[in-house]
DNA sequence: CTACTATATGAGCGCATACGCATATACGCG
DNA sequence: CGCGTATATGCGTATGCGCTCATATAGTAG
């Protein structure tokens, strides 16, 4: 891929979908439904915020086109639509351990 | 690695990393830092932003762990600390190609 | 020293957005 | 139909943050 010739376009569209996984509460509710769908109760429950939060929240992933939905009478169950978010993540959090890692060696926490 | 026992600032720290990726002026800088290191006029130059907005932005890409810098004379050198922010960006290109194609489809755009 | 260049930073403004409250909508039941 | 439950949404508020302007700091040259 030859960056140099993304579009403006292009780059905001990646920053966009950045930002979506930037709210701690959104990541909440991906982690939720990594194992299996849920409707919007169960997601409330789990991560303790307001139905109208949690519904926007999921309302955002959505339109990203990071989650999708299906209704089921009252319920609606939302379930992960692009899985490669997980990787996204896992990518993160091996960046973040070997910053902290070094930052704490940096500090006299290591052996 | 289980991520149904990812603390609440391990969450907040993802999320954090990801928003600074959020922003499509230092989305330019990345790519602009790409190829090699470069200083701040440069980096003005490219992204055709303010002296100082370019200079917020690498305050906070280095403080991040993302940037490092290195002066010489006047002149402070910007360069890419950690290179796997790219994998970042090219998975998520591949995410929207996939799903920007499936849309087009969708609308009969495609072949 | 002064003058100039490169970079960083303080202050203020405006916009985007996360949140809560209240209410609307959708659906099922009797 | 009315009533209850599950979810979505309009609105107002507060906060975060990106941007600009002006200025401060650091370094070089004369």
């Amino acid at each position: 891929m030859n960056r140099s010739k993304l579009s403006e376009g292009a780059i905001d569209l990646i920053a966009a979908r950045f930002r979506v996984l930037g709210e701690p509460m959104r990541l909440k509710l991906l982690i939720a439904l990594e194992e299996r769908e849920r409707n919007v109760s169960d997601l409330v429950a789990a991560t303790g915020a307001t139905q109208a939060n949690v519904s926007r929240h999921l309302q955002t992933l959505t339109e990203a086109g990071i989650l999708a939905r299906r209704k089921e009478g009252l319920n609606v169950y939302y379930f992960i639509a692009d899985p490669g978010i997980f990787n996204l993540c896992e990518q993160v959090c091996g960046s973040l351990q070997k910053r902290l890692g070094a930052q704490a060696r940096a500090l006299g926490f290591s052996a």
